[in-house]
DNA sequence: CATTCTCTTTAGAATAATTATAACCTGTTG
DNA sequence: CAACAGGTTATAATTATTCTAAAGAGAATG
């Protein structure tokens, strides 16, 4: 049973719980309960956009209790620690996106949906030097779309 | 005198009063004493990226009375109109650009301060379809620059 | 011009997302 | 297991923005 458990969450892309653990400790960051259980929800569900109040939710549907104080300490935590990363697109409310790796998004402006698109693929030209005394931290993309039909 | 001023408006790449008030009659929107004021706080100064607070500011250091919202009504009146465009790179505040043409930009993250960067340079590939049942409204390409000294 | 009608502006209340505060809990360490 | 540093929480506070209802001002008409 359990080995076809681990299947499962092999197949899903979804990390056993010692992973979140050791990714808690690597950050320094100790490991309570509510840091556990957002971690959970966060890192054993693929690649997601959340915000902090759709993760609360998330956590309450979960049965966790967590205030959203502590929803929004985490998130900005975990971020600081590089395990999330924040996506500007929408100056109403802020998406905190699982997967931290080289990527851009399309936005859905009608949804506020976000998706992915592998960094890889993608290749910029004539990009100017970054202005004097400044350096480049990052470089998004956002394809912003909408219903077509 | 006279001559002189508006020499001076040319070097500064500023319009005339005329053209303020004719961009709203085109754009249908009544030339009213504050959408004239802002508009020409906001057309007559060359390219720049504001604020609702910080126009509403420039308008009272000029000597205007607008009420706060009727700057906000304005802006997006004016974003509606396409005589100016929403930039999203911060999430707790929003920016408008005067700039209406195909550029994207340089945002000093510790300053919060836009530069922008002409479209025409740039040159993307790899792009993936929209999904189905979407079409692009616009790439927004956002280079995040922070102090590198 | 006076009238009227519709669109605008405005002050102030309301909302929504986020952050700060201060008291209370809980891991961790010795 | 005692004690402390760090974490969580309810709640208040903040900030940017939008809403509301009432008063004001362009535009068209007679």
């Amino acid at each position: 049973m359990d080995a076809k458990l681990d299947k499962i969450e092999m197949e899903m892309g979804a990390r056993p719980y010692s992973q979140t653990l050791a990714r808690l400790r690597e950050a320094g960051l100790r490991p309570t309960r509510q840091r556990l259980a957002l971690g959970r929800l966060l890192f054993e569900g693929g690649d997601q956009h959340v915000t902090a109040e759709r993760l609360h939710e998330q956590a309450q549907g979960a049965g966790v209790s967590v205030s959203l104080a502590t929803v929004y300490n985490t998130l900005h935590q975990f971020t600081d620690a590089k395990l999330l990363r924040e996506v500007v697109v929408d100056s109403s409310r802020t998406y905190f996106d699982t997967n931290v790796s080289d990527h851009h998004h399309f936005f859905h402006e009608e949804e506020g949906r976000l998706m992915d698109i592998d960094g890889a693929k993608i290749e910029v030209s004539g990009l100017p030097d970054a202005p004097a005394g400044t350096g480049v931290s990052r470089v998004d993309i956002v394809i912003r779309v909408r219903a077509s039909d």
